[in-house]
RNA sequence: GUGGGCGUAGCUCAGUUGGUUAGAGCGCCAGGUUGUGGCCCUGGAGGCCGAGGGUUCGAAUCCCUCCGUUCACCCCA
């Protein structure tokens, strides 16, 4: 048998996942600030939701789902990204017809899984949050989606990443410059990498961002999708740049910024920590007018971002910005007879239903060696029942810290400790 | 799916032109006189050298295949 997780997964041990939820509560509390309700929709869906919400023709559609037949003969599919299912349930729940409360904002948080290989900060189980607004067409929830993002990696302690920006139109001023691109591109493509080749015929704005030099190189005089936009997608595009101005939110306008889904319309956006190695963006998301209407619900605008858990860890521990978090517990018990481990069993209990976070050691081994493991586990105070205490129906009580030590009546000991706990927790 | 790097103790890694019983540091366990942790000292446990095949008198070392892992491409968080 196999004793090894599946490619692209990873199991989280305990300081790990001491720093996840840590940094779960952290988003949580953010996005609860800006009056996002969270979301938790199934792991799998019908595979056509994605499908139809992704689009046929995209890489995530064509090769990296987890797809698979039910016993009922359904084909069902492990969610590779988290929009889709939320425009599901925004449809499916009639949250369009809950009149007089306005845009409906949701955000989410979990697992996604794509089939690819995994390298450095991609994985085939993969974490990630992210907000929606569904139901306001103007600029500046656009705007509210990227200034939550960098206020919450802000509220991290994140100051120094980019933010990218641009604007790929609505459907007619795109088709017009994807067509213009075409033109330009078709001239003289025999200079282009081979995949670019193979984007001109799929998906011709995707060569903007190639990173090969040759491609960019060829590429540099290429029309700016700037000026192929429409007067409308013009001025909505404006307004949102001039919010993010009016907070403080400094971005960079990338003409080249294009993303992979087919659902996006007017805005897009990454956000970049150029540290990170290839998978750079730990935010992506924008403007997707017509994806509520194209899973079958009423002509619905929407926007939103999703982020990357795991590269947003891999940012925080690079900056140094994660928090020193221990399974320490407060307590450590000690026992040195088998005979009196069904009254300091109570006593351990008495301890914890007082809040008190206690240990007790399950084997009676020698003193010494009981005092090394409550050493190692980081206890703050050690509870010593032996001979001498059991006789005098009393406890010693040791501080770790200083070595210190006093014995206390049995009956005592969860109110002394309560009072020098909370003693401790004044003084730092 | 394609390409490169790497697989030796729980962890990080040495291991010479192929040559006796494969090592170190850290960690772990037990001791250093009666019931006291950290520092120090002593001892101990722990390895199908990723798997299989081949070359050779002899393979951790050379060759092949597979597996795993990692980085990159494609694409994305």
């Amino acid at each position: 048998m196999k004793t090894t997780v599946p490619r692209g997964t990873f199991d989280l041990l305990p300081d790990d996942a001491l720093l996840w939820a840590w940094v779960e509560e952290k988003i949580r509390s953010v996005f609860r600030a800006y009056g996002y309700g969270e979301i938790r929709t199934p792991i799998f869906e019908h595979t056509e939701l994605f499908q139809r919400g992704i689009g046929e023709t995209t890489d995530i559609v064509e090769k990296e789902m987890y797809t698979m037949l039910d016993k009922g003969g359904r084909s069902i599919t492990l969610r590779p990204e988290g929009t889709a299912p939320v425009v599901r349930a925004f449809i499916e729940h009639k949250l369009f017809a809950t009149s007089g409360t306005g845009a409906c904002k949701l955000f989410y948080l979990g697992p996604m899984f794509r089939q690819e290989r995994p390298q450095a900060g991609r994985f085939r189980q993969f974490h990630q949050f992210g907000v929606e607004i569904l139901g306001e067409e103007g600029p500046m929830a656009d705007a509210e989606v990227i200034t939550l993002a960098v206020d919450l990696y802000k509220e991290l302690g994140l100051c120094d990443l980019e933010v990218h920006l641009n604007s790929l139109g609505c459907p007619e001023c795109r088709g017009k410059y994807r067509q213009a691109l075409l033109e330009y591109l078709s001239a003289d493509s025999s200079g282009l990498c081979k995949s670019c080749q193979r984007r001109l015929e799929r998906n011709p704005l995707r060569v903007l961002d190639c990173k090969n030099p040759k491609c960019q190189e060829l590429t540099k005089e290429i029309p700016s999708i700037q000026d192929y936009i429409c007067p409308e997608c013009h001025a909505h595009f404006s307004k949102v740049c001039r919010y993010l101005d009016e907070v403080g939110v400094e971005y960079q306008i990338d003409s080249r910024l294009v993303r992979g889904f087919d659902y996006y319309t007017k805005t897009v956006f990454e956000i970049i920590n150029q540290d990170l190695g290839a998978q750079s963006a730990i935010c992506g998301g924008g403007r997707y007018d017509g994806l509520v209407e194209e899973c079958g619900g009423p002509p619905t605008s929407g926007v939103g971002f999703a982020s990357g858990l795991e590269r947003l860890l891999t940012t925080l521990e690079q900056k140094g910005n994660l928090p020193a978090l221990s399974m320490a517990p407060q307590v450590y018990l000690v026992m040195l007879n088998e005979e009196y481990s069904t009254a300091g069993y109570g006593l351990a209990a008495a301890l914890r239903r007082q809040g008190i976070q206690t240990i007790v050691s399950f084997k009676v081994k020698s003193l010494k060696s009981q005092m090394k493991t409550a050493d190692k586990i980081g206890a703050a105070y050690t509870l010593i029942i032996g001979e001498e205490e059991w006789q005098n129906k009393k406890v010693t009580i040791r501080k770790m810290f200083d070595s210190t030590q006093c014995q206390v009546e049995w009956a005592q000991v969860p109110q002394v400790l309560g009072r020098e706990l909370a003693e401790e927790r004044r003084r730092f």
